[in-house]
DNA sequence: GGTATCAATTGCGCTTCCGAAACAATTGTC
DNA sequence: GACAATTGTTTCGGAAGCGCAATTGATACC
């Protein structure tokens, strides 16, 4: 039951993450972010936002769907969600009037930055 | 607004993670598990699942309520999920028996280091 | 022993999410 | 211009999570 818990301690540096210390990273963050009542976004959601905002745009609704592998509603209901909360706008394609762009916005950008924040900190208090 | 985006980029050793190398990493494995379908649980019950893995036992609702900040109903319906996946099981505490022991499975072991892994192979496309 | 305290659970109303199908708006085709 | 195809949205029924308050069972106190 506890084979993983006794695999090997990889050194801090040269052998990149260990499972124990990438555990322990996903623990300290999802810490982070229930204590502070951040984690309103599902995972999908989340990644949703990622993809927004690292990948190249334009973002289409149709395009997310099929990266993500989900259906097109799930697209437009996270948009519905996010969008209320400011973190991402749509505005209609001009050259093709069926698309929908999705934008990012200021406090999209600030929230997935706090995220690497977090991200980042935690990760040296591991190292 | 691409303030984040065109931040430094960090070295690949000797500097720790870089904050578009984090989200990077985000992104990925968010990725991984959502198109897998892995993605059944909340941020919250991920996280009541990895600090039962992680830290040492033993684990009751109270304590775990007090840890991660959050109700005790949370912890028993999580449990209650978590459980009928087979991921986490519960047990009175004989000595009080008002306790409830959480006790690890190893089906929530496996789900625990199916996680690590998923992180660790991303974290070596990224590094 | 009777009462207060404590741990965990459950009930209630509310909100949100999901999947599948139906729908409206726009564009391409002949 | 009529009709098919495409894009995004909405609707419907069902499932699950949340906060808060009440409840059940067990222990501590005097």
């Amino acid at each position: 039951m506890s084979g993983f818990a006794s695999a090997g301690f990889s050194p801090s540096r040269g052998a990149g993450l260990s499972p124990q210390k990438a555990l322990r990273l996903w623990h300290d963050v999802a810490l982070t972010r229930v204590r502070g009542n951040i984690g309103d976004l599902t995972e999908r959601q989340m990644l949703i936002l990622l993809t927004i905002y690292l990948e190249t745009p334009p973002h289409t609704v149709r395009g997310l769907a099929a990266k993500l592998e989900v259906t097109k509603p799930v697209i437009t209901r996270a948009l519905d969600t996010m969008g209320s909360m400011g973190l991402v706008s749509r505005k209609r394609d001009d050259a093709d009037k069926r698309n929908v762009i999705i934008q990012r916005t200021v406090d999209g950008a600030l929230y997935v930055e706090a995220l690497a924040e977090t991200i980042v900190g935690h990760a040296e208090d591991i190292r």
